[in-house]
RNA sequence: GCCCUCAUAGCUCAGUGGAUAGAGCAGCGGCUUCCUAAGCCGAAGGUCGUAGGUUCGACUCCUACUGGGGGUGCCA
């Protein structure tokens, strides 16, 4: 068997017209390559002779007519037909087609020999996972699942959140607000309830005191800490160098913030499907970052500054002029940067990718060109690649923690998976209640999945529960429901002994759901490549389309044997593809809805 | 101020140099003695933010502008 026939195709027909076009002109007349692709207008499609006709000084029409004799030998090849302003329209024989079905389930091992590292999740310690959170979660488990598919080894790196100024503030809201019983209930909670007090309070001092108070963000108040400081403020900074020095207290209260988080976190990934192979977060650093500045001093990559070290960045040599990141701070203090740039030297070190994808939100964009420059000077040859997304936000603004206007991730699934289960119960009375309760999870939980997945993910996202949650058009529940369908058929057709067998004269509808089906690898080749996953939601959503119109158009139960036989092997072939195609963006299926 | 990013149908979105710009939702009209109607078929709906430019060809690339979002030396 051989992998992903239609990439194989294209190739092909892309060498041979390029070979004709040589040997006809010469191959320094070639100033592009010959390409073919799929189309709305014709199985395969080439564009290239109008592009060709200026540098071979020929009409495009008379270079397309070149092409299309050229691949018209081709075994797969059933017409070619030349269109103004010079395509060329392919169109390729059923046989080829459904000789070839079974190949198309097969991805081409891009990866194989390769490691990725892929950094996704992220959340922060001592905070509850809201629905802001679930994007880099959702999107980087999908990611994780497409490129192992294409061969690659991947290292999934939950990179938590779990050092830094927070914790000096957590450290005093604790001693000062802590309700025990509270925190025995739900640990999670209550932290992020005195976390809430704490920045409550110190606006209050804030105000008394005069100084400006900023609420549109979540942790970033304690940069200058100017004589009218307010108390608690003062308090959180000498916590935090207290912890930072190793003191005994302060770091079991810090290591017992990480357990009780890793907890809550385990029990929301597990609800998810997600799992990572590295858990390690910002503290596992801390020890290399002091050699860090040292490196980056000593390589003349950063320099000292007004008494911190930063880095500077130069159009010439970084490709743009940016403002300079601080690896040290002036009080001997380090920075985001200076552990990104650790980590980032520590994953080339024990593992050797060849890419390491980062997903986070769009905030970061400048941080992390910031941080590639100084990879790039370093030495590392890595593909790196930020695979950023869109925040989301709710009608009335962003989320804060601090505010508490959060919808949690919980709250979300709940909801979910409640209305899922009560289309399910109106739409399918005859569901039994045990199924139900499973189609609610699989539904639901896949539609909110599939809702992020489903836009481009820079697309910045306004949350409404109707959106998060419809179950129509191009959403999960739409091409589970294709499934489902097909798996009753299956049902049906067992029960008269009926079993597949080859392909026969292909109607419309069959025709194109073959077709449908030779394109799979591509959109999974593209995810992998490109990291946008909904490219692959796009694909199964024609998919599952095509099926509907074959499952209006073509009965199956009742056809003559021998077509039906050819049916139940295209059933198959596409109940297999919508099952795996899901299974990489991390959604299940059911076998009836 | 500077930098990044987004702008496509009433709404939510595809379309990363090719033909007449496509889906879903909402609204309109059809389809069920037949494998699940969470479905199918059809009609309607667009000066692709504005103005220039590059190109045989621009929603796509470049420039400026307008509007939304984000970032911007001691938070992450």
């Amino acid at each position: 068997m051989s992998a992903a026939p239609m990439h194989a195709l294209l190739e092909e027909l892309g060498s041979a017209a390029s070979a004709a076009l040589v040997k006809e002109f010469g191959a320094e007349k070639l100033s592009v390559p010959v390409v073919f692709e799929p189309s709305p207008r014709a199985d395969v499609q080439c564009a290239t002779a109008m592009r060709l006709g200026k540098s071979l000084g020929r009409a495009p029409l008379d270079v397309a007519a070149l092409l299309a004799d050229a691949v018209a030998a081709h075994p797969a090849v059933a017409k070619t037909e030349v269109a103004k302003p010079g395509f060329v329209n392919v169109t390729l024989h059923d046989a080829w087609l459904a000789a070839h079905l079974d190949d198309a389930l097969v991805h081409r091992p891009v990866g194989a020999g390769q490691t990725v590292v892929l950094d996704y999740s992220s959340p922060n310690v001592a905070k509850p996972m809201h629905i802001g959170h679930i994007r880099s979660t959702i999107l980087g488990e999908a990611m994780k699942r497409v490129l192992r598919a294409v061969g690659y080894t991947v290292v999934a790196d939950n990179h938590l959140g779990d050092w830094g100024t927070q914790f000096g503030k957590l450290i005093v809201a604790w001693r000062r607000y802590l309700d025990a019983a509270a925190y025995a209930r739900d640990p999670v909670g209550e932290l992020l309830r005195i976390y809430v007090k704490f920045s409550d309070e110190e606006k209050a001092q804030k105000a008394a005191l005069g100084v400006p108070v900023r609420s549109d963000d979540d942790d970033n108040d304690d940069a200058p800490l100017p004589a009218q400081a307010p108390e608690l403020l003062r308090e959180a900074r000498a916590e935090l160098v207290k912890l930072q020095a190793g003191d005994p207290e302060n770091v079991a209260l810090w290591k017992q913030f990480i357990d009780v988080s890793m907890i809550e976190f385990e029990r929301i990934y597990k609800r998810l499907g997600v799992s990572f192979d590295e858990v390690l977060g910002e503290s596992f650093y801390n020890d290399r970052l002091p050699g860090t500045v040292d490196a980056l001093l000593a390589t003349g990559t950063a320099e000292p500054s007004q008494g911190a070290v930063v880095v500077n960045f130069t159009k010439e040599r970084d490709g743009a002029a940016m403002t300079p990141m601080l690896v040290r701070k002036a009080d001997g203090g380090f920075l985001y940067g200076t552990s990104d740039v650790a980590a980032m030297t520590y994953r080339v070190e024990r593992w050797n990718p060849s890419r390491i994808l980062i997903v986070t939100d769009e905030r970061q964009q400048l941080h992390f060109r910031q941080l590639f420059a100084v990879a790039r000077r370093l030495g590392i040859e890595a593909k790196l690649e930020h695979v950023w997304f869109g925040l989301m936000r709710l009608p009335e603004g962003t989320f804060s923690t601090r505010d508490g206007n959060v919808i949690s991730l919980e709250a979300l699934l709940d909801e979910a998976e409640e209305r899922a289960a009560a289309v399910a119960r109106s739409l399918n009375p005859e569901l039994p209640d045990a199924e139900v309760a499973n189609v609610a999870r699989v539904v639901g939980l896949g539609s909110v999945k599939y809702n992020d997945l489903s836009k481009d993910r820079q697309t910045l996202v306004t949350f409404t529960w109707d959106k998060a949650l419809s179950l129509q058009g191009n959403t999960a529940p739409y091409v589970q429901y294709a499934y489902a369908r097909i798996r009753s058929i299956q049902r049906k057709v067992a029960e008269l002994g009926a079993v597949p067998g080859p392909l026969v004269a292909l109607e419309p509808a069959e025709r194109a759901l073959v077709l449908t089906l030779l394109k799979y690898p591509l959109a999974v080749e593209e995810v992998a490549m490109s990291a946008r996953p909904h490219v692959l939601c796009d694909y199964l959503f024609a998919l599952a389309g095509a099926f509907a119109t074959f499952f209006n158009d073509c009965p199956v139960k009742d056809a003559e044997p021998a077509v039906r036989a050819a049916r139940l092997t295209l059933c198959d072939r596409v109940a297999t593809v919508l099952r795996r195609g899901l299974d990489l963006l991390g959604i299940e299926v059911v076998e009836r809805m």
